[in-house]
DNA sequence: ATTAATGCAAACGGTTTGCACTACT
DNA sequence: AGTAGTGCAAACCGTTTGCATTAAT
């Protein structure tokens, strides 16, 4: 009992709680264990939709309760604000958005570490990054501004 | 020709620029001088309706998007990814929001341009800190979270 | 008189819900 | 057999759009 979830796992953790194992949840868990550590809503809905075409909304949406409820998926806010879910296990890192050229970088977890010394020394707020995406001009897109 | 926008001059500033000055226009102004720095678009247009109970969303959202041609707000996005709105002139400043207590705190010029620092020295990312409240727990919720 | 702006109502996209049905245990 | 999970369809919320009408210039 008391197991920690993991992608092999997961099939007895949620059976030793009273939960079930269902193909559906399994492509659910096969889409999360190929994305790259954060993926939205909607991207996961599409996802599964191209392995198992008969995937529904609400499905997908209350698999991923019940995985945040064992601790794999991390819910946040993308760039524009939708539901991102970060995908566990990983270190904790945030997200940079560059709103100029739309890529996407990882905040390294010593750089997050950074951010959260300077806040916590403000006022002792406990920044959670992982739950938004920053957003800015990443150096390319700056100098091309400065230009 | 050319002017800067501000609350007294919109007016002026839009018909310099072939666009009108509206009663409805002049409400959503009421409305975000009155506000604290930032509110959300639903926010704005429920205050807008307990000033004038005609007020209509479609024409707010429209008045927020000639604004922020202006340079009078900005948006971004809230601690549930709703959509926000910041208003100038103002320092720039982000927004720091508990998920346990639900309090929002401003990050002031001071510590947003540290937490900037941070981020431009690991890879020249340019963080437009007003752009998304970051989520985490306040001193107090850390605190009593940790006792 | 022009044409920008409004109000309405409908459409949108992502997410959530109620409910009868299916299928894991 | 029992009940968690599913699929569907409909509802939701905040936001956006098309279009005929109103009103600022």
């Amino acid at each position: 009992m008391d197991e920690r979830a993991s992608w092999e796992t997961v099939g007895e953790v949620l059976r030793g709680r009273g939960l079930r194992w269902t193909s559906q949840r399994q492509t659910v868990i096969d889409v999360l264990a190929a994305s790259n550590g954060h993926i939205t809503g909607s991207e996961l809905v599409e996802r599964c939709r191209a392995l198992d075409a008969g995937t529904t909304p609400s499905t997908v949406y209350r698999t991923l309760d019940v995985l945040e409820d064992l601790g794999l998926v991390r819910h946040g806010h993308g760039a524009d604000g939708r539901e991102e879910f970060h995908v566990l296990p990983e270190s904790r890192h945030g997200h940079l958005h560059c709103s100029s050229c739309g890529q996407t970088w990882e905040i390294d977890e010593r750089r997050g570490e950074a951010v959260a010394d300077v806040l916590r020394a403000g006022d002792g707020f406990e920044i959670d990054i992982g739950h938004v995406t920053l957003v800015g001009l990443c150096q390319q897109c700056a100098d091309t501004a400065r230009a």
